[in-house]
DNA sequence: TTGAAAGCGGTACCAT
DNA sequence: ATGGTACCGCTTTCAA
């Protein structure tokens, strides 16, 4: 019902010459007030008058012809996520956003799906970002990144397990993950340890890196770790738990919570004892885990905060010759329970 | 490496003008050219060059000139969700992001973190979006969505619980979900019901309808319903679950699957037989609540396909005159296993 | 204290 | 088949 009142005022956006009109006055000094432009002194009389114009008219300034003139954006492009990530990461997006938005930048997320990873990049580019931060979902590429900077991008960080040639890469060392996880259960007295690799796509990027943690602190040490691929579905954890016995494992680390969790309820109903028969780890101490009998060991994850990322986007956009390090991005740490 | 051959061409951003020069041809040819143009004809060898500069330059063309020019633009921005949503959300956003790009629509998720209602439709309004698609993380009022339309945009659509004056609200029917779990536990002969309000901000959107809806279910039937807040933690679990004979319940409707697990494996704990003493259900049939023993009963929401949800805002922004409804767009059923 | 005007990067009409 | 040019909305000198 309020719609219909508005029908007149619908018919073409108000821009600032439209406010200028009601107000009596020139773009040039709407612009100023609406600014607050301190090189400039403008009356109090006329500054209300331009308020109370460009109020009525529910006028919003487009910032695309801002931008334009300006010749550069305060747009800080996220890729999102094209998989479902996990609370560690939501916590950590969420922080990041806040922190940003703090030191005046536009956060916007910019989803790319169908997309390849240098269509993806081009994608952005039309957007001229100020700075990408990429989780590593799509794959950028080196060329990927040379088409961000080129269009006037100041920082491009990827926040990904691997480095990316060109860009600010802040490697998130999902290696460790899998080390710990590994360590723990040798130093348990197990030997032969199955590492799950789920097939969702995407998770890949974390699996893999994972996998080769895992790799690393097995070799040498007597162990030796066999890969395993698990969907995150009953029927997948049952069939990988029915043939268990063959596999002659005794102890697995099942990527994260979510799939260890699956695949222990699986095992169990295989009526498989865990711990005692099979050694059971996930990651990213969810509290899932804990709710679980026999509660389950994880790997604790502790991430850099949003707030310590953001300030690093604003000091490279400052200053992009500027390559600060961010170490320790990503601390784990073992956290023993009752499934191992 | 391959940086500093690049750093001349980094010194500032290729325009098309630039691209012109190169190919030596004029603005207009380089933006029929590359915009394939079918009113226009351009020899094939000036097209080529045209592309060979283009291509040379690494030219990307800067959007918001575009969309200045053109007066519009096929942005659809969704308002990030600022509270963990569950994989039933993201599989819908990602169906629907999908699908809007198959619709030629640029998505863009936009934090709106430390933003009001009206102060984050204002923002919104700046980019200029065709289209909004909220799903009611942020309270969108009568007031937002008028500076929306105002500024451009041609359709409005909340997915709320509740509906927005002025928008096109598809009404997400929350009530219905917390109505089928109160049911299932009368039909079961439980009468005094208890229904856990999460404590985490953002959820009261869905837990206050859901309440709602158990609460109508409830009236004249001899049942009641009581609220009882939870935060999704061990500790907040624990304290209620301590308390929990001292209620006087028969029966509890727990949010969703993962404070239903949180909450069901308390009151295991305190010794309260599950369903014997109190009959537990969650919602959202998440695959958690597979994983435990008694195994969660649940309310399992059908949700509507992204794709549907697209060619409604397809159909909006092509004729906002229209109004379209979309019916059924959450079905929900009881799902009972064995904790009820 | 305020206004006129140029120009950001594209697009599309009208000439040639 | 191609080029000249006005214009989209806003900011910012420079002049008055």
């Amino acid at each position: 019902m309020s719609q219909t009142p508005k029908q007149s005022a619908e018919r073409s956006v108000p821009t600032s010459a439209d406010v200028a009109r009601l107000a009596g006055v020139s773009r040039a000094t709407v612009s100023y007030v609406l600014n607050n432009t301190s090189s400039v002194r403008i009356s109090e009389p006329t500054r209300r008058r331009v308020r109370e114009a460009a109020e009525e008219l529910g006028y919003v300034p487009h910032a695309a012809a801002r931008s334009l003139r300006a010749g550069h954006t305060r747009m800080v492009l996220l890729p999102a996520a094209s998989f479902a990530v996990g609370p560690l990461f939501h916590r950590f997006f969420h922080e990041l956003q806040w922190a940003l938005r703090r030191l005046d930048y536009t956060v916007v997320q910019y989803g790319s799906l169908g997309l390849g990873g240098d269509e993806a990049a081009r994608a952005w580019a039309e957007l001229r970002p100020v700075a990408v931060v990429s989780l590593g979902e799509v794959g950028l590429t080196p060329h990927g990144v040379d088409v961000l900077k080129r269009s006037g991008a100041k920082a491009v960080i990827t926040l990904a397990p691997r480095r990316v040639e060109g860009a600010h890469s802040l490697v998130m060392d999902q290696t460790g993950v899998g080390s710990c996880a590994v360590t723990h259960l040798i130093q348990r007295g197990r030997r032969a340890i199955g590492v799950v690799m789920p097939r969702e796509p995407g998770l890949e990027h974390f699996s893999e890196p994972r996998f080769e943690g895992a790799r690393r602190a097995a070799a040498g040490s007597g162990a030796h770790v066999e890969p395993l691929e698990l969907s995150y579905d009953e029927e997948s954890a049952s069939t990988l738990a029915a043939g268990w016995r063959g596999l002659g494992l005794d102890a697995v680390y099942a990527y994260n919570d979510d799939y260890a969790t699956l695949l222990m309820r699986a095992l169990q109903d295989e009526g498989i004892d865990i711990p005692g028969e099979t050694a059971v780890i996930g990651a990213d101490d969810l509290l899932l885990g804990r709710l679980l009998r026999p509660r389950l060991s994880t790997v604790h994850i502790d991430m850099v905060t949003g707030r310590l990322l953001a300030e690093l986007v604003d000091r490279v956009v400052r200053d992009p010759e500027d390559r600060p390090e961010l170490h320790d991005l990503m601390g784990a740490r073992a956290v023993h329970r009752e499934s191992s």
